[in-house]
DNA sequence: AAAAAAC
């Protein structure tokens, strides 16, 4: 939804407005529901070109207004072109968006439906890991608009549950993602069943050769649209770096969401069980958190998303599976428990914050082995991303003896102890112990004891020793790996397990 | 080296 927020394009266009496209009544009053006055710049640009029928290739990340920029004039010109003698129970599918994720495809349809709510166009979205059945049911029921991943509509279309002989406008959202999660052949099977005259639109964040290959090859005379540089970080985005011991990554990250107070992060975990684990431990000290990645069920997926933007809960921890497309509204900051691989992906995942205008903050951990991932990501960027120090950061001990509470950074937040009401899963029983003598502070208690590690006894760590910065790292401008080095010395003699 | 997506 916060596709559509106007703050961008209010700054820079004030004076336009929804209704200055011409569209439809019914549209312009589904978006004053919503209060969307003014489009953003991608919307301002698409819309008209797509009016005209021309074919687009629009080079934008989510969270500049994508979605509506296609979906608004898609909707315009199935009413305009409207068969009016078409009988109700015959909706054959006349545009087809599809997207990379699950997760998107349902984002989609969500804005799809809003935006079509006063039409009688009706639209449906369709993606795999659920049940079939509901979704044929929609389909043979016929509908106009349909969202999708490749997977399932191939399969659709193999049972005969939905033709696409009528296909006036296909999108593909994210174009970049699917080509690299090898969504080509599939691609192509679809696009093969679509009539030869239609209008393409092709949505990517990225401007890699691979993209402009397929466009070639999908688009005719193609309108270029780009509004945000490509592979550049949004400028409002705060980007700071922290070099750690790598098994201290999971509890800076939930000092930095102690510390901050976040009450909307994403934190995403380069693998599925990392984020697991990395869930289950946040949700042991109290913080209400959910994972998100492949290996959970759809329902789980789904349940998790909802539960986040309800503000259930507090953290996703999530793999790149919501790197690209979740449009989150708002959300003040993102967390990297790891380093991604793939540089292109930190971008992706650091565009979930900062969206449509609004300043946003993106921390990384790292270690050590991860310098060369760091220096890939900047010279991407083409920037060199802030060290941070971990100012106030306290390990506490892990044994019994560890003091704990009163000079915690966040001591004096004693209700997150409540928090743990809703506590460990029922496997994880006999950590409710702590949890049940009442509040507790920051990095206290309730570890699982299978951790043998030795108690830490670490001294907050003091901002004085941060002065000079350029001597560790000469020639690349990249700060020194202090707060590793500060921490790596508070912990003494401890064996290093790391690499 | 890992993630996503059809059954």
């Amino acid at each position: 939804m916060s596709e559509t927020s106007n703050t961008a394009a209010a700054a820079v266009e004030p004076s336009v407005t929804f209704a200055d496209f011409g569209l439809a009544p019914e549209i312009l009053r589904a978006l004053s529901d919503q209060g969307y006055v003014h489009p953003t710049p991608i919307q301002a640009q698409a819309i008209p070109v797509v009016l005209q029928g021309r074919d687009v290739m629009g080079a934008a990340q989510t969270g500049t207004g994508k979605t509506a920029g296609f979906s608004l004039p898609i909707i315009q010109l199935l009413l305009a072109h409207a068969n009016s003698s078409m009988s109700p129970a015959r909706h054959p599918v006349r545009a087809l968006v599809l997207t990379p994720t699950r997760e998107l495809a349902v984002q989609v349809a969500d804005n799809v439906k809003a935006y079509a709510q006063h039409t009688p166009l009706r639209s449906t979205v369709v993606f795999g890991g659920m049940d079939m059945k509901g979704q044929t049911t929609i389909l043979k029921g016929g509908v106009e608009i349909v969202i999708a991943t490749p997977g399932r509509l191939l399969d659709h279309i193999e049972q005969k549950n939905v033709s696409l002989a009528q296909v006036q406008m296909l999108v593909m959202d994210e174009a970049d993602r699917m080509l690299d999660m090898g969504f080509l052949p599939d691609l192509q099977r679809i696009i093969n069943l679509l009539p030869k005259k239609r209008q393409n639109l092709m949505f990517s964040a990225t401007f890699s050769p691979e993209i402009k290959k397929l466009a070639n090859s999908f688009l005719q005379q193609p309108v270029l649209i780009e509004v945000a540089r490509s592979n550049a970080t949004a400028d409002k985005v705060t980007q700071i770096v922290y070099k750690v011991e790598d098994e201290q990554k999971r509890d800076v990250v939930e000092f930095l969401i102690r510390q901050r107070e976040l009450k909307q992060v994403i934190v995403f975990s380069n693998t599925k069980i990392g984020a697991s684990r990395l869930s289950r431990h946040l949700e042991q000290t109290g913080i209400k958190a959910s994972a998100i990645h492949g290996d959970k069920t759809q329902q789980e997926r789904m349940a998790a998303l909802d539960a986040f933007k309800r503000g259930d809960i507090e953290v996703l921890v999530a793999t790149d599976v919501a790197a690209r497309g979740l449009d989150i509204s708002d959300l003040p900051c993102v967390i990297n428990f790891d380093l991604p691989y793939n540089a292109e992906d930190y971008v992706h995942r650091i565009g979930r914050t900062g969206r449509a205008g609004a300043s946003g903050d993106a921390l990384s951990v790292y270690s050590d082995k991860d310098e060369r991932l760091l220096a890939d990501i900047e010279k991407l960027i083409k920037q060199s991303i802030t060290r941070g120090e971990l100012n106030g950061f306290v390990v506490r001990g892990r044994g019994r003896d560890a003091e704990r509470g009163e000079r915690g950074p966040r001591s004096e937040r004693g209700e997150r102890g409540e928090r743990s009401e809703r506590g460990p899963r029922r496997s994880d029983g006999e950590r409710n112990e702590r949890s049940e003598r009442g509040p507790r502070s920051y990095g206290a208690g309730a570890l699982p004891r299978r951790e043998k590690v030795d108690p830490w006894f670490l001294k907050p760590y003091e901002p004085s020793n941060s002065a000079p910065r350029q001597d560790s790292n000469p020639g690349t401008g990249a700060a020194p790996a202090k707060p590793k080095q500060k921490i790596a010395a508070l912990l003494g003699g401890l064996p290093k397990q790391a690499q």
